[in-house]
DNA sequence: TATTTGACCAAGA
DNA sequence: ATCTTGGCCAAAT
């Protein structure tokens, strides 16, 4: 029997087929705990790709609002990056969550940094 | 279909 | 430390 053997995952694909991209981001997003944070880059990696610019466009267009944490991706220099609900909120957030935050930066990014599997 | 647009990144200067 | 440059790639125009 050979049928199921060709559908497994989409290798090189691009057609609509499966989870949008931007779905899998939020996928990999929620793994991401309170009192963590996560980048851009990193989310990109753990999908294999480098598109860490679509990222961000997904959070942007932040379509079911609270329910993922897209508070908790900075860049990967610490900076906060932006935020749909304005940059002041997200510092908020993350302050309240324990995130210490100097300026614009993120405090010791490597110490709350959730790490994602390649 | 082709072009433009970013909540980015890494390396230089 | 800050600023610029070129690259990147999914989504929206």
């Amino acid at each position: 029997m050979k049928i199921f053997l060709l559908k497994r995952k989409n290798v090189r694909m691009k057609s609509k087929a499966g989870p949008a991209f931007s779905e899998k981001c939020y996928r990999i997003l929620s793994q991401v705990p309170k009192g963590k944070v996560t980048t851009y880059a990193q989310i990109a990696r753990a999908l294999g790709t480098r598109a860490f610019r679509a990222v961000g466009q997904a959070m942007r267009r932040n379509p079911h609002a609270p329910k993922v944490p897209c508070h908790r991706v900075v860049r990967s220099d610490g900076d906060l990056g932006g935020y749909s609900g304005g940059l002041a909120k997200k510092k908020l957030l993350l302050r309240s969550e324990g995130i210490q935050i100097k300026g614009n930066k993120v405090v010791n990014l490597s110490a709350c940094l959730k790490r994602l599997s390649i």
